[in-house]
DNA sequence: TCTGGGGTCCTAGGACCC
DNA sequence: TCTGGGGTCCTAGGACCC
């Protein structure tokens, strides 16, 4: 029995959400924009047939949309949240949590390898098409494949070829209208092919689906790089990226904003500032997480080219991990006086959290550096080997070094780097 | 005049330390 | 004093994704 992927989608996503709250926008051609009402971040399919690419800048399309009828809104994540846990959850109904990944907040792969024996998995995937129309009014396509990029691909043509009605599974597919299709698919369309590949890959005469799927991974891979021999693999139904039904904890937490206007002085810098840590903050608490970096970077706008350009970013690293509001902010503030440069039009800021971890990991060692539970233990029992081998004596963290190869020494240059006695081990608790 | 925000992964050079 | 190798950290930037 083969491995079956199916990808679901919600089309059009945010467009979608503000028609099931507000039916007369329903036929009609609209976008959704991002902040600032910067951009086009969704379109409806009227939009796209008037050939509105996603990301263009809505000035540039102002007029068009006037002619057209077009209908802008201003984009609301907390109704797109809230739509995007209802369809997660309509999906749970269908498969066990093991075979269910959430992979953004319009998509989601799921492990349908043993429901082929029970079910057709084109109507068993009607089915969810039909309750997830039913139930919250989204309208959703199904790509079903062997491998994750093969289901990406079927979720393409499911939405582009009309005779599939919303889903398209490549284990019904005879080989010859495969490589047909594929044939007539461009190169770009497949997941992980963005524009600098899909420059380079034309330049070797790859330019469909086809091309790239007749390629030599391996070949491909010292060309290019390791993701790009995952994705031909993928294409030839090679599994490469497994399902990860567990969210791995983010390593990262950014906020940042562009401004409406130009800013020249440092006090509304320093006020957008101080919103984005305290907004980055209540994401790490929400993780359940304390930092032990933080960066914060100004720049000016890079698309006023005959302006002159200033970006500066600036870390600091944190002896002990925190999420304390007051004392991030309190260096947020310091850094951004360190990089502030007068002189210069300012058009957007923001502030980065990173080297996550558990709140709940992290006690501190000798030095009074955050160390994980995990990582304390390794160093007890180097010690503990140390002391076996070399005595008391010899207690230091070369010789620890010795024990344990990559055991991080970040701290040796500030700190005291022979350990003075037995009793300043880190106790266990 | 007006051009989003939040992520991941990878690479490279310079400063600095042992 | 001169030499080299190995390592970490920081900054910067590029590629991709949604």
């Amino acid at each position: 029995m083969s491995r079956a992927i199916a990808l679901v989608d919600v089309n059009n996503c945010y467009v979608s959400c503000e028609r099931v709250f507000n039916p007369k926008l329903i036929g009609k051609p609209v976008v959704v924009l991002s902040n600032n009402d910067g951009c086009a971040v969704a379109r409806s399919a009227e939009v796209k047939a008037l050939g509105i690419k996603m990301g263009v800048p809505w000035f540039q399309i102002k007029d068009l949309a006037k002619q057209h009828g077009i209908i802008a809104l201003s984009s609301n994540y907390t109704l797109y949240a809230e739509m995007s846990n209802r369809f997660m959850s309509i999906l749970g109904d269908y498969v066990t949590p093991d075979e269910r990944e959430i992979y953004s907040i319009d998509e989601c792969f799921l492990d349908l390898t043993t429901y082929q024996r029970l079910f057709d998995l084109t109507s068993y995937t009607q089915d969810m098409r039909q309750r997830i129309n039913k139930w919250i009014g989204l309208p959703v396509s199904v790509g079903i494949g062997t491998t994750k990029t093969q289901a990406k691909l079927m979720n393409h043509w499911a939405k582009k070829f009309p005779q599939f009605n919303g889903v398209c599974n490549i284990l019904e597919m005879d080989a010859p209208t495969i490589h047909r299709r594929m044939q007539k698919t461009p190169v770009n369309e497949v997941w992980g092919i963005g524009r600098q590949q899909t420059k380079a890959l034309a330049a070797m005469g790859i330019v469909t689906v086809a091309d790239l799927t007749a390629s030599d991974p391996h070949v491909m891979q010292k060309r290019f790089s390791v993701v790009m021999g995952r994705t031909i693999q993928e294409l030839q139904g090679i599994v490469c990226y497994e399902l990860e039904p567990l969210q791995p904890t983010r390593k990262q937490i950014v906020s940042s904003r562009s401004f409406g206007e130009l800013i020249t002085t440092i006090e509304p810098l320093r006020q957008a500032i101080c919103h984005y840590v305290r907004n980055a903050v209540t994401k790490l608490r929400a993780d359940g997480s304390v930092c032990s970096l933080i960066s914060v970077y100004i720049r000016t706008n890079h698309f006023r080219e005959q302006d002159p350009q200033y970006y500066k970013s600036v870390s600091i690293r944190l002896h002990t991990p925190t999420d304390d509001l007051l004392l991030l902010n309190a260096l947020a503030t310091q850094a951004l006086q360190e990089i502030f440069k007068a002189g210069f039009n300012y058009k957007k800021a923001g502030v980065m959290l990173s080297d996550l971890k558990p709140a709940n990991q992290v006690t501190q060692d000798l030095f009074g550096n955050a160390v994980t539970d995990e990582k304390r233990e390794r160093l007890i029992h180097a010690i503990e080997a140390v002391v076996e081998r070399f005595g008391k004596s010899h207690i230091n963290l070369g010789t620890v070094k010795k024990v344990i190869p990559d055991w991080e020494m970040k701290t040796a240059n500030r700190s005291p780097n022979y350990l003075t006695s037995w009793e300043d081990l880190p106790l266990v608790t």
